[in-house]
DNA sequence: GATACCACGTA
DNA sequence: CGTACGTGGTATCC
């Protein structure tokens, strides 16, 4: 592309990119983890990674014929000299970024990208006299730079990017963009500067003037030269301020404005962009361990092999110009093969609307409709190829996709492969799954701007649909359908291909319809809950106060630490990295040796204002039905679990009284009869069991004894029933600590026990189920073997860390693979229990239906009249879906308790 | 205004 | 020095 090849381009006007080097790299390497971005040697590069992807954006992007990047060189310039305060409130340069502006400046000259510096001047001006140069010879001029003074130079033919979100989105400053912003021309933003001041560059304002007063008064007395002469007329406050600070202001004007007559090096004429030094390229990136940002590199360049020919893919797409009725013959053409989809929209649970579909083949062939414009008879055939189980469709987060068209109407079914569940079962440590990142690791493809933020928030707008949103979700669609090969084909080499089409795919429908159904609430009840919150968070507040003498929020760790540790003189708890712990255990531990009432009352204010959160944030979540309809998020958790969101309802109070009350405000709907929940008893130890096979605890299971009584009965040698409480408690903690890779120093902690004595219980447990141990062992030796562990399904977790030099990271890594068996199997289980209750649910037309998941529990709303055979199908379901495992079925029985009651918490046990 | 950290709820 | 999550507060950075 540009770089390489500047005649490709549409020869009118040159288009010169001028960048603010240093400031682009410094936003770089505070939007990006630096632990998360360091080569193998331990060189930080996450500046680098950030300020070169975001420069391979705006040369594929902007397609500028010259580049430039300009340098500030050291501290001092002339605005240093003239005032000694200047940007003197920055911090010194944290270590890890010093290192990677030169690596930046290597990596510029491989590309034959200028870097400019000029000493005793800031790289703005450096860009402000290119910018002047490049105006006069007839150039479009763009500025990317993170200093807002720049907005100076604004005009017709200069635009300035400003990141607004780390480097990733740029704001497109014109001079009506300014304005729209600030509320004045761009030639006038120094002096609206000047008036409010810059935090950055330590230039005080005046206080109390915003930019909205800076900017009326600019309009009222035609720029800032008028403001300062009339500013004796200036009334109020306001005005009494500006007098005061009227030198402070006159010297940040002289500051901020930028010089545009440097003597320069290089002209605008001297940057036009040259073919890159590839080789220097490639060992450079190989030295910064940049896999997939060389893909985006090469991929702009034309003939470099492989990645042309995903360009050329990508470039062939051919959008159908179909007209009206068109659509169902369009579709009955390409009824065999799959097909891709993509739908704009918002996907919201019960709240879903769809604006925009585009629909692709394996030939790059798509059809773009805006659902606002779609004639009748195609909107039929629409309807009809969504709602047609034996269309086959691949979709990106097709569960979104059914709320988006089921906001409209549209019923979406025969979707057969999800590229966003492929793309999790196949890296499932990853935390986003954004199209656009699948395309560029799976197809080398890159999808161009607009959909980073994936699912359907792109205005849909049929001037627009054959050129920009139409194209991107042709784009987006076609790249959906090609993904869907690829990753049928790294399913295939993962052994994941049924645990896609068998169990995450048909759940999609499942957990839409849950999400879609929500759960009642009471309102009144949660309102009134919310009020005997607060008064208890006053109380408490209040009491602690008097205590102490003084008010501090008692929500900041770090005032707590000064009140505790400092004033109160308390010894001191664990270290974190702000200092010393305020959390429950340590508090608790504090008020047990000091008894100091402060403690007591800091307690209660935590206990009750967190009650307090979780109930606010239920009401702000109950939708004008009166229901509550959480997202089960299926591709973020690495084990394979659900989770949820907006609200989390997975973490709703249990185990404390007043905690529980909140429960009461999830009540069974107006046209059923009663709530039933059925959980899993002691789901992972069951897991536990049969995946050691140890005969101890499989006998455990099968006696139907109490589990924690049995185990305790053969660790300490006694008979079931004369194991002690205390005993039995602590076989609880240390059974399930176990499933989480447990110390024995983290067991002594929680038991509050001496490390020796944990550890004997651990040496006794282990001497009566010793294939336990075993298994335990077992199973990280061949994760460390393989790469990964796997569940009762094939799920796969892989563990790279296994094998890290680093202690810390590779004992964190054992534990993980020490608990994603278990956890995972359990996942499994339950979302094969899902599966079966829904289906049984359907197939025998029951009105009742499934509307929870927590883990190891299910929550129905029972309609009247199918209390009994709901209750039959769920436990029939819940409990025989260990049958029809792989590897043959589960070596334990599966308990399942049910409970009934018109509350979420009576219908708990 | 965005990110980091703390604290804490669930399984 | 126990796994997996999501949320909301304060503190802190530009």
């Amino acid at each position: 592309m540009s770089v390489a090849a500047p005649t490709d381009l549409p020869s009118d006007t040159p288009r010169l990119l001028l960048i603010d080097g240093h400031s682009m790299a410094y936003r770089a390497f505070f939007a990006l983890p630096v632990d998360k971005f360091a080569t193998s040697t331990g060189q930080p590069t996450n500046a680098v990674f950030g300020f070169t992807s975001m420069l391979a954006n705006l040369l594929r992007d902007e397609a500028p014929t010259h580049v430039a990047v300009a340098f500030d060189v050291g501290r001092t310039t002339f605005r240093t000299e003239q005032y000694e305060a200047y940007k003197g409130t920055r911090d010194v340069t944290p270590e890890p970024f010093r290192g990677q502006v030169p690596i930046i400046k290597q990596l510029l000259e491989t590309l034959h990208i200028p870097a400019i510096e000029k000493p005793h001047f800031e790289a703005d001006d450096i860009l402000a006299t290119l910018a002047a140069q490049a105006r006069a010879q007839g150039m479009q001029v763009l500025i990317c730079t993170g200093d807002r003074d720049a907005f100076q130079l604004v005009n017709d033919d200069v635009t300035v990017l400003y990141p607004v979100k780390g480097v990733s989105e740029l704001a497109r400053m014109t001079p009506d963009a300014v304005e729209a912003k600030y509320g004045v021309r761009p030639e006038r933003y120094p002096d609206l500067a000047a008036l409010v001041g810059e935090t950055s560059d330590n230039l005080p304002g005046i206080p109390g003037v915003g930019p909205k007063t800076a900017a009326k008064w600019i309009g009222q007395y035609d720029g800032l030269d008028g403001v300062v002469a009339h500013a004796g007329d200036v009334p109020g406050k306001a005005g009494e301020a500006l007098r005061e600070n009227l030198e402070q202001v006159q010297l940040n004007r002289r500051l901020n404005a930028l010089v545009a007559d440097l003597d320069l090096p290089l002209g605008p004429e001297d940057l036009a962009a040259r073919p890159w030094d590839r080789q220097e390229l490639h060992t450079l990136l190989d030295e910064l361990e940049f896999r997939t940002l060389r893909d985006r590199l090469f991929a702009m360049l034309p003939d470099e092999g492989e990645e042309s020919s995903a360009a050329v893919a990508a470039s062939a797409l051919e959008l159908a110009v179909l007209a009206e009725g068109e659509l169902g013959a369009w579709l009955a053409g390409r009824s065999t093969g799959l097909l891709g989809l993509d739908v704009r929209g918002a996907g919201r649970p019960a709240a879903g609307d769809a604006w925009g579909v585009a629909i692709a083949d394996a030939a790059g062939q798509a059809a773009v409709f805006d659902l606002a414009e779609i004639a009748p008879a195609d909107e039929r055939a629409l309807a009809d190829w969504l709602a047609d189980a034996a269309a086959p469709k691949v979709v990106h987060a097709s569960k979104e996709a059914w709320h988006a068209l089921h906001g409209r109407g549209l019923p979406l079914d025969g979707v057969t492969f999800d590229t966003e569940l492929a793309a999790y079962l196949c890296q499932p440590d990853r935390r986003a799954y954004d199209l656009s990142d699948l395309a560029i690791g799976y197809l080398r493809r890159e999808l161009g701007a607009g959909d980073a933020q994936g699912e359907g928030q792109g205005a849909f707008d049929l001037e627009l649909d054959r050129t920009d949103e139409g194209r991107r979700a042709a784009v987006r669609a076609s790249a959906v359908r090609d993904l869907a090969d690829v990753l049928t084909a790294e399913l295939g080499d993962r052994g994941a291909t049924a645990l896609l089409s068998d169990l995450e795919l048909p759940l999609v429908d499942v957990l839409a319809r849950l999400e879609q159904a929500g759960i009642a609430i009471d309102v009144d009840y949660l309102t009134g809950l919310e009020k005997s919150f607060d008064a208890q968070v006053q109380d408490a507040a209040a009491e602690a106060y008097a205590v102490i003498g003084r008010e501090v929020n008692l929500g900041s760790p770090k005032q707590l630490q000064e009140v505790l540790f400092d004033q109160l003189g308390m010894p001191k708890t664990k270290r974190i990295k702000t200092g010393y712990t305020t959390d429950a255990a340590a508090l608790t531990d504090l008020f047990a040796r000091t008894q100091h009432p402060f403690l007591e009352h800091l307690l209660a204010h935590r206990d009750a204002i967190r009650l307090r959160q979780t109930v606010e944030g239920l009401l702000r979540s109950v939708g004008a039905d009166g229901r509550i309809h959480t997202t089960f998020q299926q591709t973020i958790a690495a084990t394979g679990r659900l989770s949820s969101a907006d609200p989390n309802l997975q973490n709703i109070p249990m185990r404390t009284d007043a905690g529980r009350q909140i429960r009461r405000a999830f009540v069974v709907g107006a046209d059923y009869e009663t709530l039933l929940t059925a959980d899993y008893s002691q789901i992972e130890m069951r897991i536990m069991a049969h995946l050691s096979g140890d005969e101890g605890l499989i006998e455990a299971f099968r006696s139907g004894e109490d589990l924690h009584s049995y185990v305790g009965s053969r660790v300490f040698g006694v008979p079931t029933d004369e194991v002690t409480a205390a005993q039995r408690s602590k076989i609880k903690a240390m059974s399930y600590g176990l499933a989480y890779g447990l110390s024995a120093y983290g067991l002594s902690q929680q038991l509050s026990i001496e490390v020796g004595e944990a550890s004997a219980l651990m040496q006794d447990y282990f001497s009566r189920f010793g294939g336990v141990r075993e298994y335990l062992t077992g199973v990280v030796d061949q994760a460390r073997a393989t790469g990964y562990t796997a569940t009762i399904l094939g799920r796969r977790r892989y563990l790279p860390d296994l094998v890290s030099d680093n202690r810390i990271r590779r004992e964190a890594a054992e534990r993980m693979a020490l608990n994603a068996p278990i956890q995972g199997s359990a996942a499994d289980l339950i979302k094969l229990a899902m599966l079966g209750v829904d289906r049984e649910l359907r197939r025998r037309g029951l009105a009742s239906r499934m509307l929870l998941q927590v883990h190891d529990e299910l929550v129905l709303e029972v309609a009247a009249g199918e209390r009994t055979e709901v209750e039959e199908l769920v436990r029939e379901q819940m409990g025989h879906a260990g049958d029809g495992l792989p590897d043959g079925p589960l070596s334990v029985p599966l308990d399942v308790s049910v409970g009934v009651g018109g509350s979420w918490h009576d219908a708990g046990h």
